[in-house]
DNA sequence: TGTACATCAGTGAACGCGCGTTCACTGATGTAC
DNA sequence: TGTACATCAGTGAACGCGCGTTCACTGATGTAC
């Protein structure tokens, strides 16, 4: 915590000579900061919330002094926008994996199944990493530098624009189908993780029943 | 700002004697300040955010000592518990003062205007009021002392009910019904305040599409 | 291959801030007799 | 109707904390010649 290590060799190395070695092995420059900045603030964000987040806390965290941040970062606000984006991205991950769980050859019916798989991730991922998915939703006032990759949008326009390729959906549900299904997902994994739900309810049945909602609004 | 008024005589009023009445007409006990705490952090709640709630900015507001909050509060997360709740209610009402304005003989067409009309006054409400929409859903570690009341849930469930006896959905949607609604107004209203959404859009018309498809799915 | 030097990525101390909460206190209020 | 006294609702000073950010600095790195 300190910086300086106070045990120096580990427990394998048997030090020949007497001189206590309690010189700290961190060299002077850490080589990849910026890497450890972005991780570390994940990790923190994933346990704590992005509230939570703080330059001092993880400068200590990583072992650096407060202001070499701000070799990286130009403001608190700035690293909030890559976690943010960073947090989207792994959304957008998990939903590309879930979809590409579904194979089969009926073209009509994995368009369907990949679109519902889609709904489901999207869901779980909120459900499980709640702080992750809230921070990836946190609105900040520095513009981002470059677009998601991937975009959670475009694997759902994507998978939208699939089911009416084959004939799943009506082209006239184009228009309108994406932000149809992005609401009742984000509804639904905004109510479950705020634990705002009525009492009674059981989570994985109204999921079920939201998504299948949602393809029958779509039909 | 300081607690002492500076002029103590309003503009109208001429004094007659020299000595300058600095006696500050403020009184020693406050009289309502629990409501004041209230209504002052529901004001600033409007304005920043439930993030930006202070207790020493609330009793500097209300010209008051800091410490005069805990004879009222135990602690911040209790008020703020107060203001999530009182947010709450007050989205509530709005969509009761929606659902009251729809009237007409008919009451299979009333039953689902209502239901729609509630649909909108919940959107209505976020995008009017993005940080009480967010202090609504905040959660506190802190138990409420009573339900809401009124409460929105209860006002979706009730809308439902009524269509259903009006035979404009099937009583097999009962149960989930109120949920795929929830999520989905719920939702829409979430991406609209967050300013997340996609460029391109435009609210009014998805706020429709997504009303309309929760309707569909319902049939 | 060696050296001068610009640039990069750190340090550590400090600034100024605001917060929640506690504590011993005091002034005002209301109630019992 | 007047008075003693308990209770209530304030005060003001202090504690201890952590934060974001700046600044003059220094050690390490890499590049031009």
């Amino acid at each position: 915590m300190t910086g300086v290590h106070i045990i120096s060799d580990d427990v394998n190395h048997v030090n020949i000579c007497d001189r206590v070695t309690d010189v700290s092995d961190k060299p002077y420059h850490h080589g990849s900061l910026e890497q450890a900045l972005v991780d570390t603030a994940l990790a923190v964000v994933r346990e704590f919330g992005i509230d939570a987040l703080s330059l001092r806390d993880l400068a200590r965290t990583i072992d650096v002094s407060p202001s070499a941040t701000y070799r990286h970062f130009p403001s608190r606000d700035h690293l909030v926008m890559r976690v943010s984006q960073c947090s989207r991205e792994a959304l957008a991950r998990s939903l590309l994996a879930a979809r590409d769980g579904i194979i089969g050859s009926n073209t009509k019916r994995r368009s369907v199944e990949r679109f519902e798989a889609i709904g489901h991730a999207y869901v779980q991922f909120a459900v499980s990493n709640p702080n992750v998915f809230e921070a990836a939703f946190t609105r900040s006032e520095v513009a981002l530098e470059r677009p998601d990759d991937p975009s959670a949008w475009s694997v759902l326009v994507d998978a939208i624009e699939q089911m009416i390729t084959a004939s799943a959906v009506p082209p006239s549900r184009r228009k309108d189908a994406p932000m149809i299904a992005w609401s009742g997902v984000h509804g639904i994994s905004t109510i479950l993780t705020s634990s705002i739900w009525p009492a009674g309810v059981n989570a994985d049945h109204e999921v079920e029943a939201v998504i299948s909602g949602i393809s029958r609004s779509l039909r």
